[in-house]
DNA sequence: CCTATATGCTCCACATTATGAAACTTTCTT
DNA sequence: AAGAAAGTTTCATAATGTGGAGCATATAGG
């Protein structure tokens, strides 16, 4: 199905771009000429997918996006469980709490609460980044099994700053221990200066884990008691939805 | 391309449902045999435009249109601006508050803030309503000329309740009435016993109009109160982005 | 003010691409 | 356990999207 493909390519670079999209830019991209691109993004926006700025002519997301986007749910989850238990996090430690999905190798963000701490920390909702790197990511990636894990990765890793684990040996080792401890850790491996600790909660009736983390300046000790609200929070949320893992030993 | 507009019209069909939808009433509403729908709803799963329940097969929204969605800003408008409004307006009447846009002849309620009264009065977000029979469906349409009314509507309109106009003339009656007083209604046109007041700002940088209303029960006479108080948000507003509907006369 | 360059859009002959009947598989239902 | 219903895959066929050329409009530079 090449048009859809084609259209899921166009509609990833709009929903990545802050700024509305030129057709020559989606041309480009997806290595399509002018005519083509043009064509498809004037179907996008009949489908009202995208909306057309009429001034500039450049595209962005469009009415029926935004009512699609309205109903998604994380299958199975109680989304109003997790917003307590999110926002309770924050309120608590004064930190910037995520909640964030798996999206092949990367994580989704899909809410976020801001800290009290006088150096805020927050990225766009929505905003995707690599799992490898990201404390959710990581205790996401934990509630799979190693095989999967090993297929989703190459073997070297992109890195990200000086601290990214550079191959998937050393990325698995960091998901079995998170698995043993129940939390993952990211140590300025996403972004520099700023520590996050992470779990996950995988629902019997859900079809995938979703994951919730703390983000902390590195210069900061308080890792234990950080990890530990994580983790009896976690557990609480566990085992309101059955969730074997929090249920079970930890 | 006609791909994309199966893809529209199934897209659509999911974003209305608030339960997944099965490849079998995605083929049926389409026209389509069950292997063409089968193939289509896979490559838009592929790119998570959608998700399937891996127990039930069924579809609802995914990942892509959340992010898309997330995205979504009425161009030329200050969200936070509009957002202050709709609060104040729902914490000072006490009743339920919209925001809404304008999609060909419906209305999309794009936020919603609730009353304190005891009988609440919600619908969902993202809902389609016919403009015809709101507040902010004819407070809106009251922002474009009458000529293009008249090529957006049929001679005779669908009908909700009994009170809803049967006809175009009616309408456009109505809404040159809505425009002198700078606010439209809706006496229980849309659900039977909720009268609403509606109106409008039209940023100057903006490419349509947006809405904005207030809903109560029927036996309520303060109409006079709530509209003043409509108004004189909506002329704060309205001066503060430029609409010149509200810098001048009104 | 006129030329130059870039972007967006429409046309149309052509070939890639989606289509749908049939067969097969899986999942309910009785 | 048999039958019905829903989902998926296959493959020959035909419909559908493709991209070069040409036109229109917009922005930039001399």
């Amino acid at each position: 199905m090449k048009t859809l493909d084609n259209a899921t390519v166009a509609l990833t670079i709009i929903a990545e771009s802050p700024e509305p999209v030129s057709v020559a830019e989606i041309g480009k991209r997806l290595g399509l000429p002018r005519s083509s691109a043009s064509r498809l993004m004037a179907s996008l926006r009949d489908g009202r997918f995208v909306e057309q700025d009429p001034n500039t002519r450049r595209y962005g997301p469009g009415l029926l996006a935004w009512q699609l986007g309205a109903r998604y749910r994380p299958v199975g989850y109680d989304a109003d469980l997790l917003a307590q238990c999110l926002t309770s996090l924050s309120q608590v430690t004064g930190f910037t709490s995520w909640m964030a999905v798996l999206d092949r190798t990367n994580v989704v963000l899909l809410r976020q609460h801001l800290g009290r701490t006088p150096a805020q920390f927050s990225v766009r909702l929505g905003q995707t980044l690599p799992s490898h790197a990201t404390a959710v990511g990581k205790a996401l990636l934990s509630r799979l099994p190693d095989n999967v894990i090993e297929m989703m990765f190459e073997e070297t890793l992109s890195q990200g700053t000086p601290q990214t684990f550079g191959n998937r040996a050393e990325l698995l080792e960091d998901i079995r221990t998170a698995r043993e401890r129940g939390f993952a850790l990211s140590r300025q491996e996403a972004f520099p200066g700023v520590v996050a600790v992470g779990g996950a909660v995988f629902g019997t009736t859900a079809n995938f884990p979703i994951g919730l983390s703390l983000s902390f300046p590195a210069q900061l000790g308080e890792i234990g008691n950080i990890s530990g609200l994580l983790t009896s929070e976690l557990r609480r949320v566990g085992c309101e939805i059955g969730d074997p893992f929090w249920t079970g030993s930890h």
